[in-house]
DNA sequence: TTAAAATTACGAAATATTTCGTAAATAAAT
DNA sequence: ATTTATTTACGAAATATTTCGTAATTTTAA
């Protein structure tokens, strides 16, 4: 891992990102299956789905292949580089940089199993050993 | 509290984002100071930088008072508040609501002292007697 | 084979956000 | 007082994002 390696940035806007959930919950799927799924939360027109699907295919986004008249679209993102990359602008941008800060805010204001918890405490034990 | 009391939504753009941290920062601000601040990041020309402030205004994102022929911009919004609603957004659109999972990639990639990490642990202990 | 239904392609309108130029107002300096 | 410098007001251009209409294409059904 070197400097020079080009850091691919991921900025969708926030309609690209409702989509990216969409195909990161459900996996490969259709204009259809997307939009109808966006349709759950907010009436969204199917081509303005399309439109921001071919969009997203352009920005490397998605990637799509043809299963008969259809097009399939996959996730071109990795869900787990995409949530890094928004919680380190979140963290930077709007805590300072202090992921204790951010952490407290997370749990306290949101209702957390006592085993999840216990969870991130064990979780936490491990990276104290760890590093630091 | 009860339901029909209206919460205020606050959604800064992404400039007037960076306009909120300066003042949450600094304190209350003319718009020279504002400026001279922004430009340590990047380029940002001092109109550009007073129509955001009079737009931000206008929303009731900032208040302002004269002072001589400056005007004085204070942030009309509680950090904290800002603070909670992105994480909200983040946490329900990129992490699908698990508070779990966003406190774990925070704690993992972002190194955090064995101090903190140990504050955050008792913290959680709080919480698991409080509450769930 | 033809008609109907669903999909894709694509331009462009509608909306939101950012940037800046210019004029008017205010204060400071000469 | 007059000039100079700084600030505010504000319209509008530039850019980014979202939405949608229409035509062309493809598949399915009659």
């Amino acid at each position: 891992m070197h400097y020079f390696m080009l850091k691919k940035y991921i900025k969708p806007t926030e309609s690209e990102l409702e989509i990216l959930q969409v195909i990161w919950n459900k996996g490969p799927s259709s204009v259809r299956e997307i939009n109808d799924e966006l349709n759950k939360n907010r009436e969204t027109g199917y081509t303005t789905t399309l439109k921001l699907l071919q969009i997203m295919t352009d920005k490397s986004l998605v990637t799509r292949i043809k299963d008969g008249r259809n097009h399939i679209y996959s996730a071109a993102v990795e869900q787990n580089a995409a949530q890094q990359q928004m919680l380190d602008k979140l963290l930077m941008g709007v805590f300072g940089g202090s992921a204790k800060r951010l952490v407290m805010e997370a749990l306290g204001n949101h209702n957390t199993s006592n085993e999840e918890l216990e969870e991130i405490k064990k979780y936490i034990d491990g990276l104290k050993g760890g590093e630091s």
